[in-house]
RNA sequence: GGGCGGUUAGCUCAGUUGGUUAGAGCGCAUGCUUGACAUGCAUGAGGCCAGAGGUUCAAGUCCUCUACCGCCCA
């Protein structure tokens, strides 16, 4: 076993024991023990998303965890103080629904506990799920600040959701009105805008017939008015009928009455202009209390508003006949009593949008209730404001259009729940109705209208949305409103990261409330996340049976290869796929890293003992391979800064694997292989090269650290480490750009090139691959040095034996004999003697240089018709020009010499 | 109805401010137990860049229209 490193990587061995290390030494926080940090350099923050207290790790998260902490993990390494704080959200409605569910076991339900013991059996419930995702989250290797950690419930969440309540009210911004609401009778509470989900659906339109009164002695008259409606129901709540004022059809019936049937209540036909002629009859039937467009015409004309909904969906009192009964059965019950009258005239079906309850799908009631709003309009003017001076950017930008459309159009926020999970609105009211807002604790002493006492007052029933609490989190969490060291420091944040659909719901709301109530927006940068689906573009759900468990991914292939493989396919606001494919491939790469440090560990030079410190190599010792990869690292790092700097991460997946994989391990390793077992080298040249190669390594492991923390902290143990080395790679120094060194590059390009098109030669003229065959060959002067350094390792990779090198092209024709390859690769030209003639083989190798020319001459053709046309020459920049004609002479070149080649075959 | 995104190799995706020959991974084909790695190595095949028009010396890239797919808002 090279280096005493298992011959595969097994994560499964290491991951637990390194996330303990880096818990042991106190890395996570900013300030913690072990931490590197910076002291005066610009905090990085990142207060992460809170995932519900009962829930557990989806794909999602794991993905936005890893994107999160790799963003962590490289301010770190950079020193700068970087807080990655995690928390944990109530989720009023969706902990209700869970736990409905857990107690129904137990034979209960939510009303036969009550509301006290309800809540009890919540918080055991939470203590006992809230560890899940938690742990969930050590396994995917975020490097959280435990020690800060928040529940949207805990006593400093609360005191803010109170303190900024109060604040809201005592501004105006928080109002309470009667009106109407969203209501999900499924869920029995309100909802806002946004939880109601407008569907569209194929219903029914039914035309239904009223019947006029007589003004002389109130008797039902025969004639009547037609008027069309999708929720016969609501007929119940009827106050009025309404025609458009210039409808010729109804203008005579225009102020006379007509009874509403089953309630027998009689209510005036009114003119107004919001009714559309074209709809139905052209006559509508007015229920303010259950449409919104209706209590806007019920407003205008004074209407009565009468409720007919229970809270849980049945028809109440005001519906006579039908009270007590669901309202849809009621529905059905009055069509058919309709019918059985001969006044249900009409039936078509009816394309329409109907409102349903995000949560629970049921179809929602517009009611009308006594609750609080925030009122928005000038929260959301400084969030835009934010946004448009670039005081917080969104990324990517084209959802900057959405948010301002958003905002634009915002409506008042109802924040009032009729739920018993969440805080309590902290509104008191006195038996006259008056109300206190409190944010103390207790409540307050006493109204502050009448100075009613405490004892007088009931506090308000309903809790807040959880999005209020939520709204608060990115100074809750650091200990707003006290004036707290954390909030001085940390606040505002640096990078909000979340998924895009929930910008309104949750980005929108920090923003208004966080410029509101702290005077600064809560980040400068919204990364918006996309979904991950399944391999075929769906939606992941329990449901469709299509979810990846990130845990099971994570005992299969580790925690690196599933961050891996979510960042590869992460670009901001875009979907990804992810399927087991993509996940293999990233396990490999793990794999391939940890095998290239195998080699490494295993391919010291003697005269470096195990435990010799770091020491840089000796730079006039090192062969052109080790300069070519200098280089080429260097060149990665300054690409990878880039790269990380636009947030463009799926590129930095993409930089690191192709340095990894071609550069160091295709090409470095195998030149490096060569020097290190040449036994003509000076020890000194050998050791330089392995020092060169661990400078290299230890650079990628230090690139790839955000993204695979565990393998490269596994990896980093094994290296060797200069005095000044941390003990671990999560604190060491982010490497520093430079040393990019283009004129170093060209030789080992040109020899790869060489080798590659030795191997296809070979290959295509189907020599057998072991064969050594003699190989003479003629380079450029610039070339030359370079290529006597690299002879032993072109002899090797293209298995030449022996190689030749001549001074020009003339030498280099006299090696050719019958039936040897002509290979052309750039400036360097070869030929290779077959151990034997062989026609077919002549035959096929002559092919390939035919295909060679026409390809060859292809390209000389569209680049003599360019730079044929006037216009071309005339209008394109100068060095394009340039370009073009050192283009065009490559190519005449290289015809000449294949032309030369079939010439010489020929 | 309004808005946004996508359409590039069999599949999943890259493709910088327009500039030489459009790339990668997987899959496929052929061959290889090479002393880091078969979770591997080598070589190869495979593209009218959705369609039409336009701008330009030059278009996968910019503009207009169309088709299809997806999302958001009402």
């Amino acid at each position: 076993m090279p280096g005493g490193l298992a011959k595969a990587y097994r994560p499964a061995d290491v991951e637990s024991d390194i996330y303990d290390r880096w818990l042991a030494a106190d890395v996570f926080a900013p300030d913690g023990a072990g931490s590197r940090a910076d002291p005066d350099a610009v905090p990085f923050v990142i207060i992460q998303p809170p995932p519900n207290v009962t829930g557990s790790l989806h794909l999602g998260h794991a993905q936005r965890s890893t994107v999160e902490d790799l963003m962590i993990r490289h301010a770190r390494m950079q020193g700068r103080p970087a807080l990655f704080l995690p928390g944990l959200d109530h989720a009023s409605i969706a902990a209700q629904v869970v736990l409905d569910r857990v107690i129904a076991a137990d034979g209960e339900t939510r009303a036969s506990l009550g509301r006290d013991r309800y809540l009890e059996r919540m918080w055991r419930f939470v203590e006992e799920t809230r560890g899940v995702i938690l742990a969930q989250q050590r396994r995917v290797g975020a490097s959280l600040d435990w020690g800060r950690i928040r529940f949207t419930m805990d006593d400093v969440s609360s005191r803010a959701v109170r303190e900024a309540f109060l604040r809201l009210y005592r501004e105006g911004l928080a109002y309470r009105a009667e009106t109407l609401i969203n209501w999900c009778p499924g869920c029995r509470t309100s909802l806002s805008d946004l939880e109601v989900i407008a569907t569209p659906e194929t219903g029914t339109l039914w035309t239904i017939r009223y019947h006029l009164v007589d003004p002389a002695d109130g008797s039902l008259l025969a004639q009547g008015i037609d008027v069309a409606t999708t929720r016969p129901e609501t007929i119940l709540g009827d106050t009025a009928v309404a025609v458009h004022p210039d409808d010729a059809r109804y203008r005579d019936v225009v102020g006379r009455i007509v009874r509403i049937p089953f309630v027998e209540r009689d209510v005036p036909i009114i003119a107004d202009t919001a009714v559309d002629p074209a709809f139905g009859t052209g006559a509508v039937k007015i229920t303010p209390a259950h449409d919104h467009d209706d209590a806007a015409t019920g407003a205008r004309h004074g209407l009565p508003i009468i409720d007919v909904l229970e809270d849980d969906g049945r028809v109440s009192a005001a519906g006579a006949a039908y009270a007590g009964l669901d309202r849809f059965a009621v529905r059905q019950r009055i069509l058919g009593d309709l019918e059985a009258h001969g006044d249900l005239v009409g039936t078509r079906p009816h394309e329409m949008v109907i409102g349903r309850c995000q949560r629970s799908n049921d179809v929602v009631e517009p009611r009308l209730k006594t609750q609080w709003f925030v009122r928005t309009a000038p929260l959301a003017a400084a969030a835009l404001a934010a946004t448009r001076s670039r005081e917080t950017m969104i990324l990517p930008e084209r959802f900057e259009k959405v948010w301002e459309h958003w905002l634009t159009e915002i409506r008042d926020w109802n924040v009032s729940r009729q739920l018993w999970w969440g805080h309590r609105i902290p509104a008191w009211y006195c038996p006259d109705g008056h109300v206190t807002v409190s944010a103390s604790p207790e409540g307050p002493g006493a109204c502050e209208t009448c100075g009613a006492p405490a004892a007088e007052l009931t506090q308000d029933p309903d809790i807040f949305d959880t999005w209020f609490s939520s709204g608060l989190w990115p100074f809750s969490t650091l200990g707003w409103p006290d004036a707290t060291g954390d909030l001085a420091r940390f606040y505002p944040g640096t990078v909000m990261e979340t998924a895009y659909d929930i910008i309104f719901f949750w980005v929108a709301r920090m923003m208004m409330l966080g410029i509101h109530l702290t005077g600064e927006p809560p980040f400068s940068m919204v990364y918006l996340s996309g979904l991950v689906r399944d391999p075929y573009g769906q939606k992941m759900s329990k449901t469709k049976g299509n979810v990846v468990d990130p845990l099971e991914a994570i005992d299969e292939s580790g925690a690196d290869a599933l961050r891996f493989a979510l960042v590869h396919g992460a670009a901001p606001g875009n979907d990804q796929r992810f399927s087991a494919e993509k996940l293999e491939n990233a396990r490999n790469f793990t794999n391939k890293l940890w095998n290239a440090t195998r080699w490494l560990l295993g391919a010291r030079p003697a005269s470096i003992p195990a435990d010799a410190p770091r020491r840089a190599p000796d730079a006039a010792r090192l062969g052109p391979g080790e300069r070519w990869l200098g280089s080429r690292i260097a060149t990665t790092v300054a690409e990878v800064d880039r790269a990380l700097a636009e947030y463009a991460f799926a590129d930095v997946t993409r930089l690191l694997y192709d340095a990894t994989w071609n550069d160091y391990c295709d090409w470095a390793i195998e030149l490096a292989k060569i020097r290190l077992g040449d036994e003509s080298l000076a020890a000194a040249e050998r050791e330089a090269t392995w020092w060169a190669m661990v400078d290299a390594l230890d650079t990628l492991v230090r690139l790839l650290h955000p993204i695979m923390p565990f393998v490269t902290e596994a990896i980093w143990r094994h290296l060797p480490h200069a005095a000044d080395d941390p003990e671990l790679l999560i604190v060491a120094r982010w490497p520093e750009p430079g040393g990019i060194d283009p004129a170093a590059e060209v030789p080992v390009a040109a020899a790869i090139e060489l080798v590659r098109a030795i191997r296809n030669a070979r290959g295509e003229a189907r020599i057998e691959p072991a064969a050594w065959l003699p190989v003479h060959l003629v380079v450029g002067d610039d070339l030359a040095p370079a290529f006597e350094d690299l002879r032993p390792a072109l002899a090797r990779l293209a298995r030449a034996r022996p190689l030749q090198r001549h001074a020009d092209g003339e030498s280099l024709a006299t090696a050719r004999a019958d039936g040897s390859l002509a290979v052309i690769a750039g400036s360097t030209e070869a030929i290779i003697q077959p151990v034997a003639e062989d026609a077919e083989r002549a035959g096929r190798d002559r092919a390939r240089v035919e295909r060679e020319l026409q390809e060859a001459e292809a390209l000389l053709e569209g680049a003599r018709s360019r730079l044929a046309n006037p216009s071309f020459v005339e209008r394109a920049p100068a060095s394009v020009v340039g370009s073009a004609r050192a283009r065009e002479a490559e190519l005449v070149e290289l015809v000449a010499r294949l032309r030369g080649r079939i010439g010489d075959q020929g």
